[in-house]
DNA sequence: AATATTATTGCAACAAAGTTGCATTTTTGC
DNA sequence: GCAAAAATGCAACTTTGTTGCAATAATATT
């Protein structure tokens, strides 16, 4: 799906620098179809020898410049993965993410449309502004 | 709504031991609205002296009971809450939770059941079992 | 192509949240 | 009350991520 640009193009695009760093990491990211820890990242990349606080930094930039996003995990760390295609024309935020409850590995899965709609709530008086649906279950892998 | 039963009944109820240290906690949890963070419940008993380590694991209890459930934060911590009367009766799984963007609190919401129904997704061979719908805007207290 | 400006990088030190091991103290069923 | 099992307190530790700062690299301009 991004085999149209290369990684220098999407960071020219995206407003950031290229430097060697967000060049691998982004390679890295683009390779993957579920989101990366810190570590899983760091150790794909070493060798190449990175910095761990440069690579922390990088994913930042990411984050920042709208190119990728972070997923909290359950046990307290943070998942990366840069946004879907699809998401680059529709809304960012409309997206699943699904927790394989096997395997640990956290997809970012596009939603229906209709099923993205706003859930109504018994109380009132909570303006809700946006969501974030997550899904636990067992993914392609693991059955 | 748990005006009804006491903190040792609701102990006893759960199969837990009843200790000064989780009466104590048990009772901030059901004074509060929204969910609590170690921190908060800790500064909330002091005083009272009780170890760090002894409230972490006074909450893990009440979580492995099925007294009460966590969320993670933004900032990788979590926050406690009992569970509501309502989800006794029903499932336990199904509420939302509402992330006050203004003053960061966290409320457990139920949800119009059918809005809760499983969400379809657009890829096949994602087994969906279970779902945390997580909603962010303003809480009453900040409008 | 060299230079100036500005952002990025590497390193070391630090912070915050939560965990582990173990000896001591409490709880609870009898 | 007594014994068995569970909970507690304390200190040391782990993991994840952050901060300050000097050195380096990327880009825009000449
Ligand atoms: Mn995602
Ligand atoms: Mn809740
Ligand atoms: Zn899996
Ligand atoms: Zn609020």
């Amino acid at each position: 799906m991004y085999s149209k640009k290369s990684p220098k193009e999407i960071l020219h695009q995206y407003g950031l620098k290229v430097t060697n760093a967000r060049v691998k990491v982004l390679h890295v990211l683009m390779q993957s179809q579920v989101a990366l820890s810190h570590g899983d990242i760091f150790s794909r990349i070493n060798g190449n020898g990175l910095d761990k606080v440069t690579l922390y930094r990088t994913l930042s930039s990411f984050v920042n410049a709208g190119l990728a996003h972070k997923v909290a995990t359950e046990d307290r760390t943070w998942l990366h993965a840069l946004h879907m295609p699809e998401e680059r024309d529709e809304g960012v935020e409309d997206h699943a993410h699904f927790v394989c409850d096997t395997c640990e590995r956290i997809y970012c899965l596009p939603l229906v449309t209709e099923a993205a709609a706003a859930v109504p709530i018994k109380e009132s008086g909570f303006q809700v502004k946006s969501h974030e649906y997550r899904l636990h279950g067992t993914c392609p892998e693991c059955h």
